[in-house]
RNA sequence: AGGCACGUAGCUCAGGGGGAGAGCACUACCCUGACACGGUAGGGGUCACGAGUUCAAAUCUCGUCGUGCCUACCA
């Protein structure tokens, strides 16, 4: 026997460095350069590099490494390309905080110094989630480990960018942006998050110019009152027909300003009147643009009013919003405030809230590149899983706008654009160009804005892999067979990778997207810092291991449906893996290093040839589930399985050859036990891959890692289908018996003696044949088996189809309970029946149901009638005793 | 405001037109020579509510209520 001590649960920590080691070091995450394999090729959502591991990036890994860990075991090429995103306005937030520490500010030590330092920083920490995703056991190619600002992918992103600009799809222009008086940058739409605030509804009165009265128009805003540039009535309004030509009074600062007629004016909200300030609100904007109205901007990029503010200039927003409401009270110009509920925008990296701002920015036309992304979905070129979020991204990308791209931050991807100081002329290139395209002037200023950080995350599926240069890589690679991740990135990313890949490598970037869920605490909230509830990641696997982490996310994860975390349903996990543990801790004990594993010729028992057949089924069921992303299915199979087939019933009978004399049968045995178990082994090592490889390694007869080892298929195991059937039989008596105990309060170590009656001489061979199993598992002394039985006297019984179990129980029968116990049964059965009866005297049911249910139904009937029948005349029996 | 999910055992969820399932928790008995992070057995549900389609509905349709999320410029 195997003499290597092992010890009585499995230790994670001990073990999980030294195999992540070792699979690194011998290039196991590492695809072939030149390979036969079909490729498989998963590109890593990349996580910020400020950012430290938590639930989503858990859950986000864990199911790539899965997935490539069960490709590359399936024998495909795989290839997980790693890497980090630089997170622009993230990162430089961070550094900005650093420096605040230290007394300083970006604008104090200058552009150059400051990038310096964000490197400075990045080198120092950017490595941190990189380890905590080695920790999770990713096994991605960490020597191809990018990052969205090396060298190559900017120079991807300027390719992109010129040539975007060559074909009239990126654009400069005045537009109204969402600007974040906090981060000072512009933001695309996408990066407002929208929240319901408890706001103020303001009537103001405007009055009109050489004529009595006022107009009255309703706002939320009203310090942008100071930039109106005109006031808006619906032509169709019968309250304001007199008006054309009409003129009115801003408040506060005495100007007059016309009043104009638009259709856009809801004539059913406020007073039907539209206070018009183009420079602070997308829809004045418009209505500004098409009435020549002019341009006002009244409050400076850093929230504070400006020099058109008047008396405010210098206040706060929402400073100046309390004085000019107090003013226009003062002024009696105030005629109501109603309370209001509205959304309103916010930043989604610093949650201040969004101020509408005219400027000039960077777009992308975005249309003409949303189209070729439908359409590619449409043909199925990719398939998003689950396709409910098909539906989600067909609607964002019917509504799309323009992108705006241009960010005033420093740390980012600079804006190939330069100005000429001489001419004006903007000139766009890959690299610094020398001079002036139109005047020749030496005397260029590059654009300091960079660009938005999801331009460059846009190209990740093709710049990781070597674009704009053709590589190898993106030949065997390009498209990726899957995007694996959440949905709140669908847009940000997955939509604009789809947009990209399509226009600069002439495909998609993935033929499968799956969107999986969103991590929430046990309550189905979700985790936040300031909720108190977030469970680091960090912590579970110091606490419970890797493995039963990882087994935890993938039993959990199932398709639309949202993930509530426990710490106790991780703890649960974290006894399958000992289970596991254990299960191999019993082989260990009674293998050698010498265990056969030729399987020619030998005669197998009944727990072998069931639990090889069942491997076959059970091996075909989870590479299905995983092929269709259904990696909960696929965890509870292989939970099942091991636990309640492999370990309660497979090792329980195991145990009589590996204890017994007979050496052929204890060889059998062994071989059996090892390669059985070295199935599941391989079956759950993608799920988790440390517990299975220690044990792995430790298994006599095992080569090499268990990473490179066969997945199981169904054709690698003997199938026998009457196994099946025998089995169940055994089993059932054995349940059987056992209910009979526990019911009756036998004590576990008290022997009994059964006689079972099997009219049928099939079912009497296969109990005679496996009396041994049924002698073990059910504590039984000695079995007698008939055809037809007298039912013994202190005898308790349960009917198994034609099958009678009769447990002799001479002085420990309490005929009471053993009634109570048939009566119960009997309620059972004659519930089911009478419902089963219900559809056959129903004539349309007799008539319409498809005639395989109805002889379903009738079999059904038949059977239960048969137990029903048994059962009674069992209870008969006692009552006729006691009378 | 619109859209999309979801209401199944105490909890977390799976199932998805023909006999209500799992894990955890719970109860009883057991330290049986892999495992007490264990074993054996057991209790527990008008599948949110109301209609409809059907021979048959937890499952399909509509409505109601509740919950969550996403999108949106009615100031």
């Amino acid at each position: 026997m195997h003499d290597e001590a092992i010890s009585k649960s499995y230790e994670p920590k001990e073990v999980e460095e030294k195999w992540y080691k070792y699979w690194e070091e011998k290039g196991l995450f590492k695809p072939e350069p030149k390979s036969e394999k079909p490729p498989y090729c998963i590109v890593i959502p990349p996580p910020n590099v400020t950012g430290s591991l938590h639930m989503g990036h858990a859950l986000n890994n864990t199911l790539q490494d899965i997935l490539c860990r069960f490709k590359r075991m399936k024998g495909f090429n795989v290839l997980w390309q790693p890497g980090t995103d630089h997170a622009g306005i993230a990162t430089q937030n961070v550094v900005e905080k650093a420096l605040a520490k230290e007394g300083l500010d970006r604008h104090k030590i200058g552009r150059e110094k400051f990038i310096e330092r964000v490197w400075e920083w990045k080198e120092k920490y950017g490595g941190l989630i990189i380890n905590q995703l080695k920790r999770l056991g990713s096994s991605c190619d960490w020597s191809r480990e990018r990052f969205t600002m090396d060298e190559g992918l900017s120079r991807a992103v300027r390719e992109v960018f010129v040539r975007l600009y060559e074909k009239k799809l990126i654009y400069r222009g005045d537009y109204i942006i969402n600007w974040c008086p906090r981060c000072r940058t512009a933001l695309a739409d996408l990066e407002v998050e929208h929240a319901e605030m408890d706001s103020f509804l303001y009537y103001i009165k405007y009055p009109f110019e050489g004529r009595e009265g006022h107009l009255t128009v309703a706002t939320t805003r009203p310090e942008t009152l100071l930039g109106d540039t005109a006031v808006a009535v619906n032509p169709e309004d019968e309250r304001y027909t007199n008006l054309s030509g009409a003129q009115v009074i801003l408040p506060i600062l005495n100007k007059v300003i016309p009043v104009i007629y638009d259709r856009y004016v809801d004539r059913e909200f406020g007073t039907g009147a539209l206070k018009i300030t183009p420079a602070h609100d997308p829809h004045d904007f418009e209505i500004g643009n098409a009435h020549g109205l002019d341009r006002i901007r009244v409050i400076a990029e850093d929230g504070k009013m400006n020099e058109h503010a008047g008396p405010y200039q210098g206040m706060d927003r929402f400073e100046c919003r309390e004085k000019i409401v107090e003013d226009l009270k003062k002024a009696g110009l105030l005629e109501k405030i109603e309370p209001y509920r509205n959304a309103i925008g916010h930043c989604y990296r610093c949650k201040t809230m969004i101020e509408p701002l005219l400027s000039k920015q960077w777009f992308v036309k975005i249309t003409p590149l949303a189209e070729k992304a439908i359409a590619a979905v449409r043909k199925g070129d990719t398939t998003i899983i689950p396709s409910s979020w098909a539906g989600v991204y067909f609607e964002w990308m019917n509504n799309i706008k323009d992108w705006c791209i241009s960010r005033q931050i420093w740390w980012g991807h600079r804006i190939p654009a330069w100005y000429c100081q001489n001419c004006g002329e903007i000139v766009v290139a890959r690299e610094e160009p020398a001079e002036c395209s139109s005047c020749h002037s030496k005397e260029l200023l590059q654009e300091s804005d960079v660009l938005d950080t999801w331009f460059s995350s846009a190209l990740w599926p093709f710049s990781t892999l070597g674009w704009p240069d053709d590589t190898e890589e993106l030949r065997t690679f390009y498209p990726t067979s899957a995007m694996v991740t959440g949905f709140d990135i669908l847009f940000f990313w997955v939509a604009r990778m789809m947009m990209m890949g399509l226009e600069f490598m002439g495909d998609v970037p993935f033929r499968e997207v799956y969107i999986h869920a969103l991590v929430r605490d046990e309550h189905g909230k979700k985790m936040s810092k300031s909720k108190g509830n977030v469970i680091d990641p960090l912590e579970v696997l110091d606490e419970y291991g890797t493995d039963a982490f990882r087994f935890t996310l993938a039993a959990l994860a199932a398709q639309g449906r949202d993930i509530k975390l426990s710490e106790e349903r991780i703890s649960g996990y974290r006894h399958f893996v000992n289970k596991l543990w254990n299960s191999a801790r019993f082989a260990m004990m009674n293998l050698d290093d010498s265990v056969e594993i030729e399987a020619q010729g030998r005669e197998y028992t009944l727990a072998e040839r069931w639990i090889l057949t069942r491997l076959s089924e059970v091996s075909e069921q989870i590479s299905t589930a995983l092929e269709e992303y259904r990696f909960n299915d696929a965890a509870s199979m292989g939970y099942q399985f091991v636990w309640h087939e492999f370990c309660d019933w497979y090792l329980e009978m195991a145990k009589l050859s590996l204890y017994g004399n007979n050496e052929e049968a204890k060889r059998t045995s062994r071989m059996v036990l090892q390669s059985t178990l070295a199935a599941v082994l391989k079956l759950l090592h993608p799920f988790m891959p440390f517990v299975t490889e220690e044990i792995w390694q430790r298994l006599p007869g095992t080569e090499g890692s268990i990473m490179v080892a066969k997945f199981p298929q169904a054709s690698d195991f003997q199938v026998d289908l009457d196994a099946l059937s025998e089995m169940d039989l055994i089993m059932g008596v054995t349940t059987g018996i056992r209910n009979i105990r526990g019911e009756m309060n036998i004590s576990p170590s008290k022997k009994v003696d059964v006689v079972i009656e099997a009219p049928e001489e099939r079912d009497a061979d296969r109990i005679r044949k496996n009396f041994a199993y049924i002698q073990n598992l059910a504590k039984v002394d000695s079995i007698a088996v008939e055809h037809r039985v007298q039912k013994p006297e202190a005898s308790a019984t349960c009917v198994l189809g034609h099958n009678q179990v009769h447990v002799l129980l001479k002085g420990l029968l309490d005929f009471e309970e053993e009634k109570k116990r048939l009566k119960k049964a009997i309620g059972k059965i004659e519930k089911d029946m009478a419902s089963a009866q219900n559809k056959l005297s129903n004539k349309r049911f007799m008539e319409r149901a498809p005639a395989e249910v109805v002889e379903k139904v009738k079999a059904k009937v038949d059977s239960m009638r048969l137990q029903l029948d048994k059962l009674n005349q069992n209870l008969a029996f006692f009552e006729s005793i006691n009378d």
